[in-house]
DNA sequence: CTGGTCTGCAA
DNA sequence: TATTGCAGACCAG
């Protein structure tokens, strides 16, 4: 016999999300209602074994019901978005499966699976009916089962017509007749007051139908029984009828269409299963066998010749992968594993003991630019090579960058957690073993990868931008940022004096020896034993951080000490104690800029952070004279771009106000300030200036009133009205940064003018403060992120100016909106000219990019 | 020895 | 109850 699996799809996508705990995928989509659903879907698949499946859902117009009796589901609450938006993705689901869909207007989801049920039945089919909802009890049958959820989705009790009578002593047509006197709540089905569940039963096991116990009011026992019948005969006949699942819808040609089975589409519902981050039923659907296996045939190559027999023996399109000694120190930093595929084959050699033919074998193959390469995580490998005097040409396609541009919010780009993320795929083994079988993904993930940035719209910034910076990285890293190691003696030892002598000061005032730099001992020291006031708490105990010892430090001469000592110890361990341990066997530190880091797109550095060196105070800012030209005869030049994420809001705004104060080169926090203070250029104070000041800051930002409040130190209403004030000002940049979170709202995600993409799944987030936080980072990412775009594109500008002109002055390093370069003396005009104009004239904007530049013997003398 | 927490440095 | 990072010190497990 042939077997139909209805399911009541609305019913039990409610099950399954008040079921199950919350769960969203990456970008955001809750998940947990499509999870729970298509769990218990593969469950009845395999419990059943269906012949064919269809699933019926409610359409939104109102039914027939509704039309007779206007109050019907009435009292319902509104579906939560949460479960709304999984609807559209089930359905998918389903269709991607080959199940056929029905949804009609006018009929409920019940009335559907009533009509379908018993005409399949009468054709002689097995029918098995899912629902979480008690009410299709009704259609319970000999060949009808109906299967309802237990706890959650995962279990399912089973009636049919025996098994229904047996254990409510009704038949399944009287059940209905049970609902009309009982009534249903959640419907809002009225039925007959005063009569629930029990005395429904057992009227209708009397008597058989509402309308035999309406006959025989006379003989039922109970006055209020009898009265509320009397009055409520009408009521209790057509709650009988609304609670009347439908068995003749008109379905033309059902049976064919349901017997007219449609295959799975698995390459589609692979993707989609992927997207949804379910892994786990994407196995279920797709199980390895039904796949080709991905055969992976490794293969070791012993040698130069071998090594040379696979790269060099023709020209094809090569997939490399790479593994390297790590070190703090870039000259220790060599190849470890090299793997390369053509396409499915994996070959890898280790580098260690390489003989030097073998690094010919990499010249010429790496030099080669008819030898089409696809490298993962391509950076540290080209420098690698460039220090052996190895050019590289011929690369195309860097992996890991182009999945960074497409989810910039993953943790990091191994190759096994992109083939999990992109292809589905999970790669078992250690660090080695992934990159071996990895490799063999890589062709897939490339073609997947061009694919989805065209669809992004990010083949300028793939082609144009990222990749090209991959170059002029390792060529900034390679170079590196020469340092005066007998200063930084100097400033140790000064360090180290102060330090002792600061600690010895505190302990005179505490009058014990303590650790100061323990939290814990000194929030004892400070709150317990000096009995000083508790500002603030953390989870572990006192705060004792500087806002704290701001408020403090009228209280107890300890507390400047303190901060002081704190300053101090930060310094010398961080930066003096921290570069120092960072100097390369060239005297020189070679940072790393990491290109797959941030969120918005921006770079950051690491071994050392260089882009946090102190600047502020005077005491850390001293640490910068220890960066010094590589040759005596150098410069250091430095070149910042002015407010550049202010002119990238005018510019994304259009704000008349503001792009006019650009054009006008006028200092835009004096503008700001006397736009909102209301008074003249002239007589903005600096006080006012630097409240202007927090203000744009916090534009940038996404701001609330409370934190520029905080900031500024005036009141959240003050703080609130100066917004206002500011909007006022400034009108276009109020509806841009509410278009920004519209936008973000509606597709998940924002753009930085180079189509830069930010996932912002917070922002659908139901808890509010998750949800503030997705509309700051939609305000602040498109501004950052343009920001990052621009100069990135100045970079490799100035980069290839420099080269093709034969000019021996280097780009070494990038602060965000900073360039500095290392300057040949007799260069130095021409350089400071020539990267103001590409910075400047990186992109077109609709106001000017204003350029600084500035130059000394050390970094601390560019100002 | 690792990972969590607190702290503080930059744009 | 402001965005993006990196890193050192401490300390519990």
């Amino acid at each position: 016999m042939e077997k139909l699996l209805i399911l009541d799809s609305n019913s039990l996508l409610n099950r399954a999300f008040y079921a199950l705990p919350p769960l969203t995928n990456n970008e955001g989509l809750n998940t947990n209602a499509i999870y729970g659903f298509s769990n218990m879907l593969l469950k009845m698949q395999d419990d059943i074994n269906p012949d064919y499946i269809v699933a019926a859902f409610d359409k939104k117009a109102p039914t027939f019901r509704h039309k007779e009796y206007g109050d019907y589901k009435a009292g319902r609450k509104k579906m939560p978005p949460e479960l709304s938006e999984q609807f559209p993705v089930v359905k998918e689901f389903l269709k991607l499966l080959g199940v056929n869909i029905y949804e009609i207007e006018g009929f409920e989801a019940d009335d559907i699976i009533g009509t379908i049920a018993k005409t399949a039945a009468k054709e002689g089919m097995e029918v098995y009916v899912v629902t979480g909802d008690k009410d299709a009890l009704q259609l319970a049958d000999k060949n009808i089962n109906v299967l309802i959820t237990k706890k959650g989705v995962s279990e399912v009790a089973a009636y049919d017509y025996d098994t229904f009578v047996k254990e409510f002593e009704v038949t399944p047509t009287q059940f209905i007749d049970v609902k009309g006197l009982m009534g249903d709540k959640s419907d809002n089905i009225p039925g007959v007051p005063g009569v629930g569940e029990k005395t429904a039963f057992k009227l209708i096991k009397e008597y058989g139908s509402v309308e035999n116990v309406l006959m025989n009011i006379d003989s039922i026992s109970g006055k209020k029984l009898k009265e509320n019948l009397e009055n409520y005969k009408e009521q209790a006949i057509f709650s009988k009828k609304l609670a009347t699942i439908m068995v003749d819808v008109p379905f033309e040609g059902i049976m064919e269409e349901i017997k007219d089975k449609r295959e799975t589409d698995k390459d589609k519902l692979k993707e989609l299963l992927i997207k949804l981050n379910m892994k786990s039923v994407l196995n279920k659907y797709i199980s390895s066998s039904d796949e080709e296996e991905r055969v992976i045939d490794i293969t070791e190559l012993s040698n130069s010749e071998e090594l040379k027999r696979i790269l060099l023996s023709e020209d094809n399109k090569y997939y490399i992968a790479y593994d390297i000694n790590e070190s703090p120190l870039n000259s220790k930093r060599s190849i470890k594993t090299f793997v390369v595929s053509k396409g499915e084959d994996s070959n890898f050699i280790d580098m260690t003991n390489l003989d030097n033919h073998g690094f010919e074998v990499l010249k010429e193959f790496f030099e080669d630019e008819n030898k089409i390469k696809v490298i993962h995580d391509s950076k540290a490998l080209i420098k690698i090579l460039n220090k052996k005097g190895i050019e590289v040409k011929g690369f195309e396609f860097d992996t890991a960058i182009a999945s960074y541009l497409i989810d910039s919010a993953q943790s990091d780009y191994n190759i096994d957690r992109i083939v999990m993320l992109f292809i589905g795929d999970e790669i078992k083994g250690d660090k080695d073993e992934c990159l071996k079988k990895g490799v063999v993904y890589l062709k897939e993930l490339e073609e997947r990868l061009i694919k989805k940035i065209k669809d992004e719209g990010m083949d300028e910034l793939y082609y144009s931008v990222e990749h090209p910076l991959i170059y002029t990285l390792a060529s900034m890293e390679n170079i590196g940022f020469n340092i005066d190691e007998e200063t930084l003696k100097e400033l140790k030892d000064k360090f180290k004096k102060e330090i002792e002598v600061t600690a010895k000061e505190i302990y005179d005032l505490a009058e014990e020896e303590f650790n100061i730099g323990s939290p814990k001992q000194l929030g004892k020291i400070l709150f317990e034993k000096l009995d000083l006031p508790v500002i603030k708490k953390t989870k572990t105990g006192y705060s004792t951080n500087a806002d704290v010892l701001e408020k403090l430090r009228d209280k107890h001469p300890i507390i400047d000490k303190v901060t002081y000592y704190r300053q101090i110890t930060k310094i010398n361990s961080t930066y003096v104690e921290g570069l120092m341990a960072l100097i390369d066997e060239d005297g020189k530190i070679h940072s790393s800029f990491n290109q797959t880091v941030t969120t918005t797109g921006r770079l950051s550095s690491t071994e050392p952070n260089l882009q946090n060196i102190p600047i502020r105070y005077e005491m850390g800012r001293e640490i910068r004279k220890i960066f010094i030209p590589t040759n005596e005869d150098d410069l250091l030049l430095s070149s910042d771009y002015s407010q550049i994420e202010l002119r990238v809001l005018a510019d994304m705004s259009g704000d008349v106000n503001m792009i006019d104060a650009f054009k006008h080169h006028s200092d835009i926090h004096t503008k700001t300030a006397s736009e909102v203070f209301n008074v003249p250029i002239e007589e903005v104070t600096s006080t006012m200036r630097s409240s202007a000041k927090a203000v744009n800051f916090g534009i940038v930002y996404g701001i609330s009133d409370f934190s520029l409040a905080q900031d500024i130190g005036v009141t959240k209403k003050e703080a609130s009205e100066y917004m206002k004030v500011y909007f006022d000002r400034y009108p276009k940049i109020k509806t841009y940064l509410d278009s920004l979170i519209d936008s973000a709202k509606e597709n998940g995600y924002i753009k930085t003018i180079l189509n830069r993409k930010r996932i912002i799944p917070e922002i659908k987030s139901s808890n509010r403060i998750v949800k503030a936080l997705g509309e700051r980072l939609a305000m602040n990412a498109p501004i950052q992120g343009s920001a990052a775009d621009i100069i990135k594109i100045a970079m490799n500008n100035v980069y290839n100016r420099l080269k093709k002109e034969g000019l021996k002055s280097e780009l070494i390093l990038q602060v965000h909106d900073e360039l500095i370069l290392n300057v040949k003396k007799d260069e130095l005009e021409k350089v400071n000219i020539l990267v103001k104009e590409e910075m400047e004239n990186a992109i077109k904007l609709k106001v000017p990019l204003d350029v600084d530049g500035n130059y000394g013997k050390t970094w601390y003398d560019t100002k």
